[in-house]
DNA sequence: ACCTAATTATTAGGTTCCTAACTATTGTCA
DNA sequence: TGACAATAGTTAGGAACCTAATAATTAGGT
């Protein structure tokens, strides 16, 4: 019933923009075909790291947390840190965990020092599916990257670095909301 | 309490893998970091894209859906027809629809030929949001992508498609699940 | 010491996505 | 014609994300 994500389609979701590079003149055609293929790489590809997780029985989001948790070592991590490390809010964490708990992967034990703080531990369980995903997983990824050349692949971090910073530039002066700390 | 996104951290959410292409000699350490930098952009331009239009009142999913209704004709397209274009199901589409409905954005009506079918219509509303929101959107993506030259465009596009190419190809052998039609 | 601030984690409720199951209608073809 | 399949849309239930509000604990200032 589901197609194989957005992959077959010529640029299905955000050619109507297209359109409006036309309608508008002060609009740079160019830039919009950029930004457009770069969402929808970005999208295929996220889609299909989620397919891949998923055929492994797990999912993209889960399999970071493990991967973190078992890069520091046992008691090392907090909800708290995971949330910093990942980008996602504690609130996204916790209900992450809970999954995780409830599969029997990560265990949560209180810190004896401070009371407020939750001590996150790898169980047996969770480390021997990081072991079982992890090389199928890079695998496929490092597959995906295959085709480009060493050069392309220099040219595509570059420009992909030029974005972050600028990305960075236009995020540090939003409208408002957010922002509590400098 | 929420950072900028993942804007102005390091390589967090994906910085793990690179402690794998260390201790997996048969991984290509440099196909690991390109597709962690890829991953990490489209994260970043996506969330970055919900901020510009939560700021401007609309989301991502509600906007395209308004844009492709504005594209086509009054009563032209169907819930179906919206699921096909954008790449999502219809499930998700009626949801998105119920909430575009209960806004006074879109109007449903009966097919009056075929009555499985539903017809949309932009209200007036829906296309004053439309008008609204546009101008302020396009030129943030135009602005995304001002700093790269006319070359650096040229190559990332041919890279991004050489990408998507690449995933297609990797997409039509999955190991199964889907796949109802070639 | 005590009242207030800040910090940790969680819960509650909303959104966008999914799959799967369901209803209603239309098309097919024996 | 009459059963069966296909199609359109929705609903139900789940996952990962969000914001905002909450409870518990610690830290700071006077």
């Amino acid at each position: 019933m589901r197609e194989p994500v957005t992959l077959l389609k010529s640029l299905p979701k955000y050619e109507v923009f297209l359109e409006d590079s036309k309608r508008f003149p002060e609009l740079d055609a160019s830039a919009c075909y950029v930004f457009l293929q770069l969402l929808r790489t970005g999208d295929d590809l996220l889609a299909m790291d989620e397919l891949i997780l998923s055929s492994l029985g797990t999912r993209h989001g889960r399999f970071v947390l493990l991967m973190l948790l078992h890069k520091h070592g046992p008691g090392e991590m907090t909800p708290a840190e995971l949330a910093e490390k990942t980008g996602v809010t504690r609130a996204t964490i916790s209900g992450l965990l809970d999954g995780l708990a409830k599969d029997g992967l990560v265990e949560r034990r209180p810190d004896p020092q401070d009371r407020r703080i939750t001590r996150l531990f790898l169980t047996e369980a969770g480390d021997q599916l990081l072991e079982r995903v992890r090389p199928t997983y890079c695998e496929w990824f490092t597959s995906v990257i295959a085709p480009l050349t060493e050069d392309e692949r220099k040219q595509l971090v570059f420009i992909l670095q030029k974005l972050q910073q600028r990305l960075a530039e236009l995020g540090a002066r939003l409208p408002d909301s957010m922002h509590t700390a400098a």
